[in-house]
DNA sequence: AGCACGCCGACT
DNA sequence: GTCGGCGTGCTC
């Protein structure tokens, strides 16, 4: 007789499902999407089921499904089946997968309806008498609370082994009090959206878009230079997607980068508008999502992650600045949410908007060969785009990184009342400190990197594990003295600059500068309102910022990148170069941008001086189809990694061997060492998997995959797989 | 992942 | 003698 069974997906690193047999206790089955507790070993978990099926009578025992949580599915049908597919396409394990659909609050078995969080905070610093008369278990909650500054829920408290009766004691003489939880996200009314004034340009756009959306699927690439405007092409597509009763995602890869697109969104769009980022606290995101989930949010704006909110009446999705590496998961399940975006809106018969002005080759590729529609929006909405003047270094007398050429022009800029900005993206005083006597450099005990010298901190740090210790005065390889400082980074460039310009007010911005909270905006508003004249900064200043008074760009060292190991360091500096460009000259202001070089006569850098991101594109892609590169070809890395080298190089060989025989077309390369080997005292190796097809690449990772589990090597290292990984590193 | 089982070293 | 180190295997 054929038995009914249960299979579920369970949060476990295991790239399978669990059947269970249906709950004892009743009569009706788990639909799939709802959420239900198994026994599983020795305890039990919240798993998702995935699907029901008949069986004939199994191998082995079933157990029966504990509980099942929800009467209706908390993932609906087309969610789910996008998780299936999203498993599958990066063969990650499914019950893995689910989890990123689901908010934190209801992976365990809580109800949607349920009661609302009791969140409980410290309260202020006590006396040092009350402190005497704290128990250790109190101790041990209050510091606990301490690492929760806005409040933890109490039954999370619990969960970690605290005593409701603790909580009670400690409240009763007031070193701990109620938060009240947060307020469900308010859904604004409708209210009547502002007429956006569109240019032809922005109109033309618009009407295509909706015209093809009326069809249903379809990618259209908005491209456009900074300052020409895409963002009301969003905002009015968006407002016609609500005007409709329907849906619109938009994603955005920094939630802090886009307050006022927020803002826009909130003022142009007159319906209920929901943000979600992992920042958002466990209450409000899952607020937000539930009301994504039950339709009454209109748009919901967010990062990578926001696209797995359900969306019921889903109409539009837009993806901005489909170019940024943050849509891209670099751990665990390293999903692209462009890419499960494009995957989404095929599955939904919807259209997506794709929107840069330096479009990623992959999706240029894609408008190239068809697939996807392109609508360009070439002018500038306001202000001409900016002179590029390149100068060559050779040969020439330097300040620290700075040339004449440069300097000078600075001076004019900033003796006009203008704001400069120095592009440089390289933190800390020089990246390589050496002694003069033997050659010798300061290196990472834990990697192979050489260490960064931080002025400010009067330390060497190393970029790639975060250690660091106090640099000797003499050589730890001779004794010699002194050490040299070898190449420049944003302290060093701020340390020349002061000198060159000491009545000028200097900003630097950087990841150190800006460590500390608020800092970043207390910068940017600094900068907005003209109180710096002259801004140093790395790519964090490059992405998407306006500032209006700013009139010259110098990109001190265009070099890096030219000629390196990976080969998407040439895109990558593309971007940049356009992305910082972008931030001259805007406004009132025709800006210039100085491009400092060694390479004159390198095809990308003579792209810039045109259409320079069009151009530099077409010269790259041509690199990449002549080398057989993606997009041209379909790439998925295996890593491993461990404390011994024989370990990761054994797993990545058998690796190889099982691929190669299940797999034969693929071309394999490696195992090879990372390009830092070591890293926090991990080897690091990496097995590189070409295919001449999107097709063949896909069938043959999720079985590997599945058989790299049961190998004993793999149980030994750390290892993960990469499907269309970004840094071959 | 999390947990149990099992087989070897240094300690009350 | 046993506590505990982590290598190994398994979870429907």
């Amino acid at each position: 007789m054929p038995a009914t069974v249960i299979a579920v997906a369970l949060p476990v690193p295991v790239r399978a499902l669990f059947d269970y047999l249906p709950p004892e206790d009743s009569d009706t089955l788990p639909q799939p999407g709802t959420r239900v507790t198994v026994p599983f070993g020795t305890r039990s978990r919240v798993g998702v089921v995935i699907r029901i099926h008949a069986s004939p009578p199994p191998a082995r025992r079933l157990k029966a499904v504990t509980t099942v949580h929800d009467s209706e599915p908390m993932l609906d049908a087309r969610l789910m089946k996008l998780l299936g597919w999203a498993a599958e396409y990066y063969a990650h394990p499914p019950g893995e997968v689910i989890q990123h659909a689901l908010p934190a609050l209801l992976r365990g078995g809580r109800s949607l309806a349920d009661e609302p969080e009791r969140l409980w905070q410290a309260s202020a610093e006590p006396d040092t008498a009350a402190r005497r008369r704290t128990g250790s278990r109190q101790a041990a909650l209050l510091e606990f609370l301490g690492r929760h500054p806005d409040g933890i829920d109490e039954r999370l408290l619990v969960r970690h082994g605290h005593a409701v009766a603790t909580l009670r004691s400690l409240e009763r003489r007031g070193r701990v009090h109620r938060r009240d939880a947060p307020p469900p996200v308010p859904v604004p009314p409708a209210i009547a959206p502002l007429a956006v004034a569109l240019s032809p340009a922005q109109r033309a756009a618009v009407e295509t878009v909706a015209a093809g959306g009326a069809n249903g699927f379809g990618v259209y690439l908005v491209n456009g230079v900074t300052g020409s405007g895409k963002t009301e092409v969003y905002l009015e597509l968006v407002r016609r997607t609500v005007a409709a009763g329907r849906q619109a995602l938009l994603l955005v890869p920094e939630i802090g980068l886009t307050p006022q697109l927020i803002d826009r969104v909130r003022r142009g769009v007159g319906a209920g508008i929901v943000v979600m980022h992992s920042g958002l606290p466990d209450g409000e995101r899952l607020a937000a999502w539930r009301s994504a989930r039950d339709g009454s949010a209109g748009v919901v704006i967010g990062t990578r992650s926001a696209v797995w909110t359900p969306l019921p009446h889903a109409g539009l999705i837009v993806v901005d600045e489909e170019h940024d590496l943050s849509y891209k998961q670099r751990e665990g399940f390293r999903y692209s949410a462009r890419d499960v975006a494009v995957k989404r809106a095929r599955d939904a018969g919807i259209p997506v908007i794709l929107g840069s002005a330096t479009p990623a080759l992959e999706t240029l590729h894609n408008v190239q060969s068809g697939r996807y529609a392109q609508v360009r929006l070439a002018d500038r909405a306001q202000g001409s785009p900016p002179a590029v003047r390149i100068v060559d270094l050779r040969g020439r007398h330097m300040h620290g990184a700075f040339s004449d050429t440069l300097l000078d022009a600075m001076r004019r800029e900033l003796a006009a009342g203008h704001q400069v900005l120095v592009f440089l993206n390289r933190r800390g005083y020089s990246p390589v400190l050496m002694c003069h006597a033997c050659g010798a450099i300061e290196t990472c005990l834990r990697c192979d990197a050489p260490l960064t010298f931080h002025h400010q901190q009067q330390k060497l740090l190393c970029h790639h594990c975060g250690s660091g210790r106090r640099p000797g005065a003499e050589c730890r390889n001779c004794g010699a003295a002194p050490l040299l400082h070898v190449g420049h980074g944003t302290e060093r460039l701020e340390e020349t600059l002061r000198q060159q310009f000491p009545a000028a007010r200097i900003l630097r911005v950087d990841r150190d500068s800006t460590r500390a909270r608020g800092a970043f905006d207390r910068m940017y508003r600094a900068i907005t309102a003209g109180d710096a004249d002259l801004l140093i900064g790395t790519q964090m200043l490059a992405k998407g910022h306006d500032f209006p008074n700013l009139s010259l760009v110098g990109i001190v060292d265009a070099d890096r990148g030219l000629f390196s190991n990976d080969f998407r360091a040439g895109e990558r500096l593309a971007q940049l170069f356009v992305q910082v460009s972008g931030r001259a000259g805007r406004d009132r202001t025709a800006g210039t941008v100085i491009v400092q070089t060694h390479f004159p006569q390198h095809p990308l850098i003579r792209a810039l001086k045109g259409d320079a991101y069009g151009e530099m594109a077409q010269v790259l892609l041509e690199e990449r189809r002549a080398a057989q590169l993606p997009p041209f070809t379909y790439w998925a890395v295996l890593r491993a990694e461990d404390y011994r080298v024989e370990r990761p190089r054994q797993f990545l060989t058998e690796a190889r061997r099982l691929l190669e025989r299940a797999a034969p077309g693929l071309e394999l390369s490696g195992p090879h060492p990372a390009p830092v080997e070591r890293r926090a005292d991990r080897l690091r190796w990496q097995l590189i998997v070409q295919a001449a097809s999107r097709n063949a690449l896909n069938r043959a990772m999720a079985p590997w995959t599945r058989a790299l589990e049961a190998l004993k090597s793999a149980r030994a290292v750390r290892w993960s797989l990469d499907i269309d990984p970004l840094e071959v590193l």
